[in-house]
DNA sequence: CGCCTTCTTGAAGGATCTCAAGAAGGGTGG
DNA sequence: CCACCCTTCTTGAGATCCTTCAAGAAGGCG
């Protein structure tokens, strides 16, 4: 088999939080694809598009964008590498949000069929994909909890804990520095607030000695930037016991050889 | 077999979405659960429990809660009877968001045991469990939206727009009456307002002829709420074309009986 | 070098919150 | 059947957070 990177990226996703014997890894890899670059503020899925594939991200950073009527935006997902940001697709073809590069990306287009076959012959594989989703699915909620409930702050402040821990590179001592190819503007469209407001509320963190986003966002101090996003990172389920299959709650203590 | 109510009102919501065999569909209606009488104001699933049983609304509304650190809390998700409530938890069993009935409600707790097993059985049903959940979080992400960009009168007019469909009642012309059992506090929990403004917001909208809620919603001009709370229900998917399983992307054409 | 995007700053206005208190409604016990 | 209590709804006034509008500075790229 090929050396497949950016399918490399997809799998470790998935054995973050599932079990999956080596044949089942090695369909995942095998998956085919379409690579392609996509320009930032660009729609590479529009809505309500009927999609037939769904979009991993190999590099850069990707946004799932809802709108009102008007033409407003709101950012509802932010993904990075790894993710594959609309696997719902599989069973929900109709785009309900648009999917946009942040800045210069790379995507991967996975077609349906293979990811519905791969289903079909894996049950366990049909469980990682749910049980995927539903991770983002966890994240949604967390955003509505900080769009309803925290000030501006508090809300920018949570959104860098977050893209931190899902990056790999929180928690931590000292200086935390992390790709972060996102304008003040399109923090605005993530956190419901203007781009003006986004901007004061960065120097106010930038000030306190908390964070600033640049290019790459820096965490100066994880710690009082975790209290000031009121951030608690249980809800990502990052370093949760990865759950075993189906087949195993049926057929009992087959043993399955994880990651 | 019995007559199940409870789990048909499941049932027709997974059909709705997902094309079942006579079969799968007796599967559904054979699930065991454990009926109970919760209490309003009291936390059924608790935040952070690890759960071994989904819960099936069979009567009244509960919200999802997510909260603050300080106690704060944020409805992210409403639902009514027939939902799965938690049906996530059948792959992510440590519960992010706690479960609380709005007024006295009846439930049925479903064990992840027999979910599991039926999944493992019959793949289009693992797939009818991921689709529904993905409807969810669909219903999120039109949520992140609606906390991010609109104003009050425009998000109490979508959330009445958004659960006048999902209760079957909309559209329609002339009045519209359905149970709507949430206080305007539990609306303000759910719109990221005060219970005050919220009061405010809907004498506006009664004032305009638009819409009113007491034990019941009523809208009295569907268009004109839906123009003020910038509803399209695209994100639904409630009156969408099912989808066939798994199975017919490899296999073909087999015939499979509907509903 | 020049253009275009992004970042930054100021000032004024408005939407929503906070605090406080009274009115209405529904259930329960005497 | 009435009185009482507790929750919910309603109203007012002042405070605050965030937006809007406008314009200039900084930075990246052809």
């Amino acid at each position: 088999m090929p050396d497949r990177p950016d399918l490399r990226l997809f799998l470790n996703r998935l054995t973050r939080r599932s079990v999956l014997t080596t044949e089942e890894q090695e369909v995942v890899l095998g998956l085919p694809g379409h690579a392609e670059h996509v320009r930032s503020n660009r729609d590479f899925v529009r809505l309500g598009e009927r999609v037939d594939h769904s979009c991993l991200i190999v590099g850069g950073f990707v946004g799932r964008f809802g709108q009102t009527y008007n033409g407003v935006r709101q950012i509802v997902a932010l993904h990075i590498p790894g993710d594959m940001a609309d696997l719902h697709s599989v069973v929900q073809p109709e785009a309900t949000s648009a999917l946009q590069a942040l800045s210069t990306a790379t995507i991967l287009r996975v077609p349906h069929v293979a990811l519905r076959a791969a289903a079909a012959a894996y049950p366990a594989l049909a469980e990682a994909f749910w049980r995927d989703c539903m991770a983002d699915a966890a994240i949604l909620a967390e955003w509505i909890v900080n769009l309803g409930r925290r000030n501006a702050r508090s809300r920018v402040a949570h959104l860098l804990c977050e893209m931190a821990v899902r990056s790999g590179v929180a928690p931590a001592r000292g200086e935390i520095v992390f790709p972060f190819p996102v304008t003040q503007s399109q923090l605005g469209d993530a956190t419901g607030m203007t781009a003006v407001h986004v901007n004061r509320t960065i120097q106010s963190l930038r000030r306190d000695g908390l964070a600033d986003v640049r290019s790459d966002a820096h965490i100066y101090d994880w710690d009082a930037l975790a209290a000031a996003g009121d951030f608690d990172p249980a809800y990502l389920h990052f370093h949760v016991e990865p759950q075993r299959p189906f087949a195993l709650a049926a057929v009992g203590s087959r043993r399955y050889k994880s990651s």
